[in-house]
DNA sequence: TTCTTATTAGGACAAGTTCCTAGTTAGGAG
DNA sequence: CTCCTAACTAGGAACTTGTCCTAATAAGAA
């Protein structure tokens, strides 16, 4: 039950990191099936899940349906616009212990910002 | 183009907030629908999403492919179960203000933490 | 090289959500 | 109270996102 190292599994990856934004799923296989068409949805699906589950690389459960791959996984959090939706980064905050866990085991906790992005703002006001 | 008060809007409104789960609009949905079978599904996903948008209700966009609502607008955070999906509330906490805003203009801050919900530890430790 | 088995492509399927249209109705004007 | 108009709704089609299945492929150990 070895991971094997697969030409697909490494473009997905350097795609992934190559990028800042926080695309979405859809988003990356668009990118990397215009440059790979042989690449098949299910597997960009089904590596990044992967990736995810064995921590090299983030999902991020942001808002709306989507969900967004995040290539860094240092510790930072995300702002998304209300308006057009694009996520990102911010540095690290500090959280303050919470008082109650309601009896879950807390394994790790994610801050998401929500406002507008310079771009929609500066469009809003003309 | 005023809003106007309809017969729909206050069965989603009052539903929602008789919960104090976080439903997906498809459970609630399922809920509504069973009580007044007339209240369509359009009706339902549009109306949420316009309450969420006036801010009369709260949109969490925790993980998974899931949208769900939370009644209760007042400050708190939230924790979702990585196994089963099911969401809670967890007390309000501190954030340390961000250093750097990207630019934003910064409307609000969610903090969704991530672990194992009591039963489904039970259930993994048999 | 050979063999085992993880992985893949491709498409079917499922769930969640949005969009469209004809019909309905809230609520202000008369 | 009645009329009128634009906001709203029901119902379903269509679309998006994500999962599952199967036969074919290929990584990597022997």
């Amino acid at each position: 039950m070895n991971a094997r190292n697969t030409m697909q599994k490494e473009v997905i990856r350097s795609t992934l990191c190559s990028l800042t934004s926080h695309p979405t799923a859809p988003m990356l296989y668009e990118l990397i099936h215009s440059e790979h068409p042989s690449i098949s949805r299910s597997t960009v699906y089904r590596v990044l899940g992967q990736m995810a589950e064995e921590g090299t690389i983030l999902r991020l459960g942001v808002a709306g349906s989507e969900n967004r791959y995040d290539g860094t996984t240092a510790q930072h959090s995300h702002i998304r616009c209300r308006v057009c939706g694009r996520v990102d980064d911010l540095p690290a905050v500090e959280v303050s212990p919470v008082a109650d866990d309601a009896g879950y085991s807390i394994e790790s906790c994610s801050v998401v910002y929500s406002g507008v992005c310079p771009e929609c703002r500066a469009a809003q006001e003309e």
